[in-house]
DNA sequence: GCCGTTTTCGGCCCGACTGTTTTCAGTCG
């Protein structure tokens, strides 16, 4: 998979070629640079290259130059012509090309130590101000400390209490969360909060006033900094725009691109503020109007990332259709509930039914089960008046075998992956497929293993996984706890595909974590999941 | 360097904020 670096070479090279005041063709390679971030597939399996929005016979040349030796000699040049550290210049809040180029011609200035020296110094103070010196002076720390973006999972809780915040203030008549965290991606970088109001300079003062840092305050936009290092950009407009600004706001910008486009075919204007044809205002209020009022339906926010929704629009599943949890673990292995809490849990979530499906096996780290904690366990579970399958979580050893008895009496088998993370992918995908050969093995736990933030998931052959999880008919899990999302949208979107049936389920390792479940239908939303596409939607469930 | 149902050449998004500029440049999203 060399989307990423192709995609960051190309970005470095808008860089290079920005400081060296060339114009348009920056332009160009980030384009083509966010598409190429933004594909849902692997690059590599992409026959034409030119189907790529903004990659063109240049490009193309560039891409399989970079496919075939991980390189790029036009970028290694441009490197060499300007020797100086745009990565991580460019990282520093106020700091872009006009001024990195001025402090290199002026002062030599290659990296951030550099930057640090003339500051030390005192010379930009001399060449461009002192506010300017001193609040590079500031950045510079926090572009060191920048992390690599916020689980939707954990900032959910405090992202919706902000807006309730807000919410409750009598001079604001709406506020919603906008962005990348309305389109629920796993891991957003800032929140991008929108506010109607009459009255901006009380919404601004209000809103800025328990922040860690202000980067910007003015009356219709205002950026901060919380405690936890979270940027907040809010946005305040009249309530008559608010559907356009809401629109405008949530994004993709691949989606906007693609939709302003389809305005423009249609003789219309679309922005922040609203939709216009002849500069008269048709559209505004809600974002429904706008998008009926060129010919689409509503189109969710989950979809919004120009990966076809123009065309056709799924039915997405939604929260409510849920009627299990079918990986749950308890106190009898590394959870933190007992089994009859879990149930009051499942109970007040309305479910029809859970399974219980602890460690079972050699993996000590986890508690995993003996056989005769196993069988209490079923005891327990069949003296409580709710609807249980009993399972296991079961680990798939380095041969593709499962770590359980064979003649274990269980409903189903969830099958995962625990140790061996970094096998070649042949060799892991060989492991997977064995794996679905034990006709016990129902269920495909966190398939490609990767923790958000931590660790990236195997390289697997998905085609061949899903493949014979279909002919096999085995389901493969949608894992919603926060720091997996295992698998991502784009994963989902092809196990679908291939006409494989999956489960939404959150590893719950205590009561609260059941709640976990939004996550994995956002995740699942995003990979435009239907109801009839997972099975613990039905009613009644058989394995 | 890309793109085109007004164009194979001539366009390419723009509004908002900060700082030091008293009319605008640089940065950001």
């Amino acid at each position: 998979m060399k989307n990423r670096l192709i995609a960051k070479i190309f970005y470095n090279i808008a860089d290079l070629l920005d400081l060296q005041g060339v114009s348009f063709k920056p332009r160009a390679y980030r384009r083509a640079a966010l598409s190429i971030e933004s594909l849902s597939e692997d690059i590599e399996s992409i026959k034409d290259l030119k189907s790529i929005l903004g990659v063109g016979r240049h490009l193309e040349k560039k891409i399989i130059e970079i496919i075939k030796t991980g390189r790029l000699t036009y970028y290694e040049r441009l490197k060499k012509q300007t020797p100086i550290d745009i990565e991580s210049l460019n990282n520093i809040p106020g700091l872009g090309p006009k001024r990195i180029q001025l402090l290199y011609k002026k002062y030599k200035v290659r990296n951030i130590q550099d930057l640090k020296k003339v500051i030390r110094q005192h010379k930009i103070k001399e060449l461009i101000g002192e506010k300017t010196e001193k609040n590079l002076e500031e950045s510079i720390d926090f572009a060191r400390k920048k992390t690599k973006g916020f689980l939707l999972g954990f900032i959910w809780e405090d992202a919706l209490k902000i807006k309730h915040n807000l919410e409750k203030q009598n001079f604001i008549l709406k506020a919603e969360i906008t962005g990348s965290f309305r389109r629920r991606k796993e891991i957003v970088n800032d929140l991008d909060i929108l506010v109607a109001s009459n009255q901006p300079s009380k919404v601004m003062d209000f809103f800025t006033k328990d922040s860690k840092k202000i980067l910007a305050k003015g009356m219709t936009k205002s950026s901060i900094i919380l405690e936890n290092d979270l940027q907040i950009d809010l946005r305040v407009i009249k309530e008559e725009s608010f559907g356009a600004a809401l629109q405008y706001f949530t994004g993709s910008k691949l989606h906007n691109i693609h939709l302003r486009k389809i305005a423009i075919k249609k003789g219309c204007r679309l922005s922040e503020y609203g939709l216009f044809k002849n500069n008269k205002l048709i559209a505004s209020k809600t974002e429904k109007e706008i998008y009926n009022k060129l010919s689409l339906p509503y189109i969710e926010p989950e979809l919004r990332e120009d990966r076809g929704e123009f065309e056709k629009q799924p039915s997405l599943i939604r929260l409510e259709d849920i009627k299990g949890d079918l990986h749950i673990h308890t106190n009898y292995s590394d959870g933190e509930d007992s089994i009859k809490e879990m149930v009051e849990k499942a109970r007040f979530l309305k479910y029809k039914y859970i399974g219980i499906t602890d460690h079972f096996g050699s993996l000590k780290i986890a508690n995993s089960m003996d056989i005769k904690r196993f069988n209490n366990q079923k005891k327990e579970i069949n003296k409580l008046n709710f609807n249980i399958f009993h399972g296991i979580e079961a680990n798939i050893k380095a041969n593709g075998s499962i770590d359980a008895l064979n003649n274990l009496d269980v409903d189903y088998m969830i099958g995962s992956i625990h140790a061996g993370f970094s096998n070649d992918k042949e060799k892991q995908t060989k492991r997977i497929l064995l794996a679905m050969d034990n006709e016990k093995v129902k269920i495909l736990g966190h398939l490609t293993g990767r923790l958000l933030n931590k660790r990236r998931g195997y390289d697997l052959d998905f085609d061949k996984i899903f493949d014979k999880a279909y002919s096999n008919n085995v389901v493969v899990e949608v894992n919603s706890f926060p720091d997996r999302v295992d698998l991502d949208d784009s994963l989902i979107k092809k196990a679908i595909e291939h006409k494989v049936r999956l489960a939404i389920n959150t590893d719950a390792h205590s009561q609260d974590n059941m709640n976990f479940m939004r996550f994995g239908i956002f995740q699942a939303r995003r990979g435009w999941c239907e109801k009839k596409n997972v099975i613990n939607t039905l009613n009644k469930l058989k394995f």
